[in-house]
DNA sequence: ACGATCGTCAACCAAATGGTTGAATAAGCT
DNA sequence: AGCTTATTCAACCATTTGGTTGACGATCGT
């Protein structure tokens, strides 16, 4: 558990790793395409996203030649439950940050009519 | 924000500070009693705690020789709020979240009387 | 069968990370 | 004043990280 803590976090810790994160929430990609918004060469991003595999953060599909990312957000699970048994916030009075992700409107459903 | 997030999650991802800040939850505490737990050198301890006071997780007073460390829960909030934002739990649906945290009994309040 | 596309591998590199030791600074105790 | 305690500094070291390039194996389209 504190190694997939330590792997978790280290993965989020790089700006690149959390773009592809974000790019995978709109839709599965493939390695090329999640390559395509950024400069480094596609090695480096293939790079990046073993990362995210090993942290249980994304799968993997191979149809054809082409690799199919998959973001799987259940590995956030631990990496979240640690913050909050952490106590900063206190989950049995989640009002407080609820409200608070509606003023900061990040909450992912806070644009949906 | 963005480097607010790097330099969060790289403090997070190491177990020793990670165990720092668990240690400081209980209460306030001057490096030295912070390295005691540890086998590696109290210099060690130092720069990880400096690297805890730069993300923000920590903050420092000075009293006397004595330096006190202070838990920042506050400092997190940014990359929770990341983390919901991502949409692994809807944090308009924080029951289920609250529930998962009972059942894990990882909550911080859920063995106060 | 051939050329283009998808992705990884191997080798290399610079910089950052996590640790060490020994000396230095600063404050407290007697 | 002199010893002790608290913390940092400086220099060093090995390993990891994040990137590069060039070659390679697989698969697709024609």
């Amino acid at each position: 558990m504190t190694l997939s803590l330590d792997t978790i976090f280290s993965a989020l810790s790089d700006p690149t790793r959390r773009t592809i994160l974000a790019m995978l929430l709109e839709d599965d990609m493939a390695i090329t395409d999640l390559a395509l918004p950024f400069t480094m060469s596609l090695t480096a991003i293939s790079k990046h996203i073993t990362i995210l595999v090993r942290a249980g953060l994304i799968s993997q599909e191979k149809r054809g030649r082409v690799k199919w990312c998959k973001l799987e957000p259940d590995a956030l699970r631990d990496a979240s439950v640690w913050m909050f048994a952490f106590g900063q916030f206190d989950p049995l009075h989640l009002d407080d940050f609820e409200r608070f992700l509606e003023q900061e409107n990040l909450a992912p459903n806070s644009n949906t009519d």
